[in-house]
RNA sequence: GUGGCCGUAGCUCAGUCCGGUUAGAGCGCCAGGUUGUGGCCCUGGAGGUCGGGGGUUCAAGUCCCCUCGGUCACCCCA
């Protein structure tokens, strides 16, 4: 293409900015505290990794079959931008070995080549914790209370727990094979779309949206019936648990989730109030294999991820969550050429005020119409009246009240105005 | 990877079907009305290679082809 240049960020990533990234801020914030209140510790996972890292844990997946940003470093290293959060962290347990239960949060993008639409982006971000070391079925109700709770907080109501069992890797082969047979009985009746499927990744079928598809598998078998029987125990003991905390969830033997590594416990949360294609809020599930598959020794874990796109999405559906104005509290006014404004201003961020100004020294008009888009609550005007006296006009933006105040008492006037306790 | 719809000022859009002088509106921005005072009002101003390229034509924002981008959906997932 000729002309001059012309970038936009590329497809389907976005830019997020004020006011908008400050809802984000909080609501990673408000995350932060969850997971701290409940034991977890912040990880910081490089957002690229060994491709290996992630085809062990789904070699089977669209993720790691055709959606992984994969490139090669100059030094002729193999790597891929992180499409998922669990891979990075269980690496992470692997590498560094730390004690168990190993219980982290995080907050980060991941990466997916695939086309963009309504929730859906080349890089999303996720706040998701894992709990590594500990196959007690009271870390699963914790995990998921903690995620639907998290939820719910926001003033999300509009929102469903589905909830399965994969069961252990024995209950899950021998489903497998019998879901396998009964899919290729009724082969001719799902969505030709879905029956290539049928042979290697029957699970894939369950989570198909085609009609035809969704009546041959309320009829198939479910994998509930297949559990052994430890598998069993653990699972009513997650089910007994989150009843008991009073978290509602609805079983459906279908929810198979995309990536191969899961056994026991799997969830999603399910937002009614979007209506677009892209519901779920986020999910997870117990990986009890996936240490292993990873180099490490036998252990148990399980987690989960939330996009953070798709919660905002839900928010705004239920006008909940709102963005809050990043307000300052004081604009200070300069006409006589800026000094006086940097000073003050400075004087009051030291004190703990919010404070800004303008800048180009432009004229009390244009500096007034400023402080009132901000949203101050007060504007200090400094003129030639007030530099001259070493005084300072402290007008309250609402009512249009003002009066002049000493130089010397800027900061405690502001702060009584404020009704601002001193720091 | 496949399909539908859409690309005109910073933003939201009119104008495109039936081609015709300097491409418009609202909002936002800047300035003035008020030589020290915001929000309301009035006046003025800046800002556009009509996504890009090629073609048809005396003439293209408008018609044709290609291309890039956006959006929604499928596959699948956060």
């Amino acid at each position: 293409m000729a002309g001059p240049p012309s970038y936009k960020a590329p497809t389907g990533t976005h830019d997020v900015l004020p006011p908008q990234s400050g809802r984000w801020a909080s609501l990673i914030a408000r995350f932060a505290a969850a997971a701290g209140r409940a034991g977890y510790g912040l990880v910081v996972n490089p957002v690229f990794e060994d491709v290996e890292v992630f085809r062990r844990v789904g070699e089977g997946t669209d993720i790691v079959r055709k959606e992984m940003y994969e490139f090669e470093d100059k030094g002729g290293r193999r790597l891929a931008l992180r499409p998922e959060g669990t891979a990075p962290v269980v690496r992470a347990f692997v590498q560094h070995r730390p004690p168990v239960p190993w219980k982290v949060w995080y907050a980060a993008p991941g990466f997916r080549y695939e086309r963009p639409q309504a929730g859906r982006y080349r890089q999303h971000h996720q706040l998701g914790v894992e709990a590594i070391g500990s196959a007690d079925p009271d870390v699963d109700v914790e995990v998921v209370a903690l995620a639907w709770r998290f939820l719910a907080g926001l003033g999300l109501q509009r929102t469903i727990l589905l909830l399965n069992s994969m069961g252990d890797p024995e209950s899950r082969a021998a489903y497998v094979e019998d879901l396998r047979a009964f899919l290729r009985g009724r082969r001719a009746e799902l969505a030709p779309e879905d029956r290539e499927k049928v042979d290697d990744h029957p699970m894939r079928v369950l989570d198909s949206k085609r009609a035809a598809t969704r009546a041959v598998t309320r009829e198939a078998p479910r994998i509930s019936d297949h559990l052994t029987p430890s598998a069993t125990g653990h699972f009513s003991r997650v089910q007994a648990g989150l009843s008991d905390l009073g978290v509602p969830f609805a079983l459906e033997p279908r929810l198979v989730r995309g990536l191969d590594y899961y056994t026991h416990t799997t969830f999603e949360i399910q937002s009614s109030a979007l209506d677009a294609a892209q519901n779920a809020l986020g999910g997870g599930g117990r990986y009890d294999g996936l240490v292993e598959a990873l180099g490490g020794p036998p252990t148990p874990g399980i987690g989960f991820g939330i996009g953070i796109e798709r919660v905002l999405l839900a928010c705004d559906a239920e006008a909940t969550f709102t963005v809050g104005d990043a307000r300052v509290d004081a604009w200070v006014i300069d006409v006589t050429g800026g000094a006086a404004a940097r000073a003050l201003t400075h004087e009051l961020r030291e004190a703990g005020v919010a404070a800004d100004r303008g800048f180009d020294d432009r004229s009390m008009k244009a500096q007034m119409k400023a402080a009132g888009r901000s949203g101050a609550r007060v504007a200090l005007i400094v003129g030639e009246q007030e530099a001259a006296s070493s005084t300072v006009t402290l007008r309250d933006l609402a009512t249009s009240e003002q009066r002049t105040i000493a130089r010397a008492d800027v900061v405690a006037e502001v702060r009584a105005a404020l009704d601002k306790e001193p720091r």
